[in-house]
RNA sequence: UGUCCCGUGGUGUAAUGGCAACACUGCAGAUUUUGAUUCUGCCUUUCUAGGUUCGAGUCCUAGCGGGACAACCA
């Protein structure tokens, strides 16, 4: 237990509410809208929702913002749970916010009856003109002075679908001359003929979002109904409610989301992507949705630890990738699989080596977690190593292999380049080594001692395993700050496809599992994979300070 | 030319009127059978100007800078 608080703001006012007895406990929810799949902003919102209801012993819902049918689908809902499950948290209560419409529907004839809501029959233009700007008023037009009574009727006909969409509107009654926009009659309820993926054709009339959210908080008791900074001028229109329609007192606090470099966060070009192909779905491994992190091995530990250091405040912020990266590699370092695997090949005869023998060589599967184990290797006179491990003319700090010189191959033995053998064009095809018998990994009695160890495998028992690369999805570090199409941004080697060599033990692998290519990166199967192709993704690469 | 929100190292986040700190990044070194990991050190910080106070990153005022607000989206 740490004696120091370092509270955010949102748990300060929670301490502080709870400190004074405004509360028994608190209840908090996360609202996600199911019309796209989540990304690392919304991890953000789950860690602080979940986080803070675990952190006080209260409770968080999920609640689905279903109130624009036209844009929102069962799929989405299915893969939002999935995600914030793999996330690591468990919901109170599976909520919509169209479970409450009858209940809606009740407080808008309420508001209604204090006449305080009438029915517009201006189109959206008009109401836009009439709304003025922020630096002019708005001007109140004729039907706002309609009776309570001719209101009630007019509701009535809107919800038992005698007008086409667009037809009239509900709004609040409140002041078109505010200040803020948003108190200059709000609509409460528009008219949409449309099929909703729960409430099937019951409806014809749908809440906006500041008519279904503040009292969806209010019907669930919501203690602490915490958004993104966008929302704070609803704030004011998300007390009014409160007050005018007499309910539950919950209170809304707003902290920034999340801005990452190289990344975009918003769902409508997200869904650009995946609509326009430039990725392969929500869940390509390039993507920074939920379900794109998942499928490329970032581990959801990694994830709220990456949100537990970013922290919560309100001013706006720019989050470098590689903080994430960090959170990842932190945990993979101590969890992930070592194997080796060469990408690019170079093949080395180890000239006084038997034709025909095959030792089987042990070697650590993570040193960095007790008890995993060793596995064997296969080595053999034919092997590969990196081509980039070799270099016919090396600088002054240059620890692998050049011609006449020395390298480990981890795990088994120090050998020595004796002749490099190229192609017509030059080329480096192939080096001639031989290699020091009592130099065996573990069993060293040569003396000799190399700076340099590099990775190998077998050539006779290598697997041809497919990898997939990536980098960031765009090339501009913030993503915000641009004002022509994000695509002209896209990062054109965001993909790289190479097949790779691998050690045998490697076929093994089993979806899910999470491995450490030694000096490469680390890798995770695909679920592209087939019995006879094995495909990897890369996580993220090793820190490399070459 | 309105209202609201926000200004602390390169990036984030703390310091709750009393010695500006932690993490990431970067740089340097040690260790290392992964140029990884681990360890050590270093660089760099309170937007400006007034005011209140014994004392201001913190409170007040103004300015400057950034963001939000004119969807029948959420």
């Amino acid at each position: 237990m740490t004696e120091e608080k370092n509270l955010n703001f949102i748990e300060e006012i929670i301490e502080a509410d709870l400190a004074a007895g405004n509360y028994p406990s608190i209840t908090t929810r996360f609202p996600p809208e199911p019309n796209g799949y989540l990304h690392l902003g919304h991890a953000k919102s789950i860690c602080l929702n979940f986080g803070l209801a675990l952190k006080y012993g209260g409770k968080t819902n999920l609640r689905f913002d279903d109130t624009n049918p036209e844009t929102e689908e069962v799929e989405y809902v299915e893969n939002i749970k999935q995600d914030v499950q793999w996330l690591g948290f468990q919901w109170a209560h599976e909520l919509y916010a169209s479970d409450y419409f009858p209940q809606l529907y009740e407080l808008a004839v309420k508001l209604i009856k204090k006449g305080l809501a009438y029915v517009d029959d201006s189109t959206s233009e008009e109401i836009a003109e009439q709304k003025g700007t922020p630096t002019a008023p708005g001007k109140p037009n004729p039907y706002r002075q309609r009776s309570v009574e001719e209101n009630l009727k007019l509701f009535a006909e809107m919800k038992a679908g005698n007008y086409p969409d667009g037809a009239k509107v509900l709004r609040a009654k409140i002041d078109m001359a505010h200040v803020n926009m948003l108190m200059r009659d709000p609509v409460l309820y528009r008219i949409k003929h449309a099929h909703h993926h729960r409430t099937g054709d019951a409806w014809c009339i749908y809440p906006m979002y500041d008519f279904a959210h503040g009292q969806s908080d209010s019907i669930e008791q919501i203690t602490h109904s915490i958004c993104t900074l966008e929302f704070v001028p609803h704030r004011e229109l998300y007390n009014w409610l409160i007050k005018n329609l007499e309910i539950y007192p919950s209170r809304q606090y707003e902290f920034a989301r999340l801005n990452m470099t190289y990344t975009l966060m918003s769902k409508r070009k997200l869904l650009q992507l995946v609509n326009e192909k430039v990725v392969t779905g929500w869940d390509d491994p390039r993507m920074p949705t939920l379900s794109g992190a998942r499928r490329r091995g970032y581990p959801p530990e990694s994830l709220r630890e990456f949100c537990d250091k970013i922290g919560v405040a309100k001013r706006d912020n720019l989050i470098d990738m590689g903080l994430l990266e960090f959170c990842v590699r932190e945990h993979l370092n101590k969890t992930a699989t070592r194997r080796m695997v060469v990408f690019d090949p170079l093949k080395i005869i180890i000239t006084n080596y038997p034709e025909e023998k095959t030792e089987m060589l042990p070697s650590e599967n993570n040193t960095e977690r007790e008890g995993s184990g060793v596995r064997e290797m296969p080595f053999g006179r034919v092997l590969y190593m990196e081509k980039d491990d070799f270099m016919e003319n090396p600088p002054k700090k240059y620890f692998r292999l050049s011609p006449g010189g020395m390298v480990r191959l981890k795990s088994a033995f120090i050998i020595k380049c004796e002749e490099v053998i190229k192609d017509a064009n030059g080329n480096v095809t192939e080096l001639h080594c031989t290699y020091i018998p009592e130099s065996r990994s573990g069993h060293d009695t040569s003396g000799v001692s190399v700076k340099g160890v590099i990775h190998w495998v077998s050539a006779k028992e290598a697997v041809k395993i497919e990898v997939r690369q990536y980098e960031k999805l765009f090339v501009t570090e913030d993503m915000n700050s641009i004002e022509d199409d994000f695509k002209n941004h896209l990062n054109p080697h965001s993909l790289k496809v190479v097949t790779a060599y691998a050690e045998p033990e490697l076929a093994k692998a089993r979806p899910g599992e999470q491995f450490q290519f030694l000096r490469m990166g680390y890798f995770c199967l695909d679920s592209d994979s087939s019995a006879d192709q094995l495909v990897f993704n890369r996580t993220v690469t090793l820190r490399d300070s070459k």
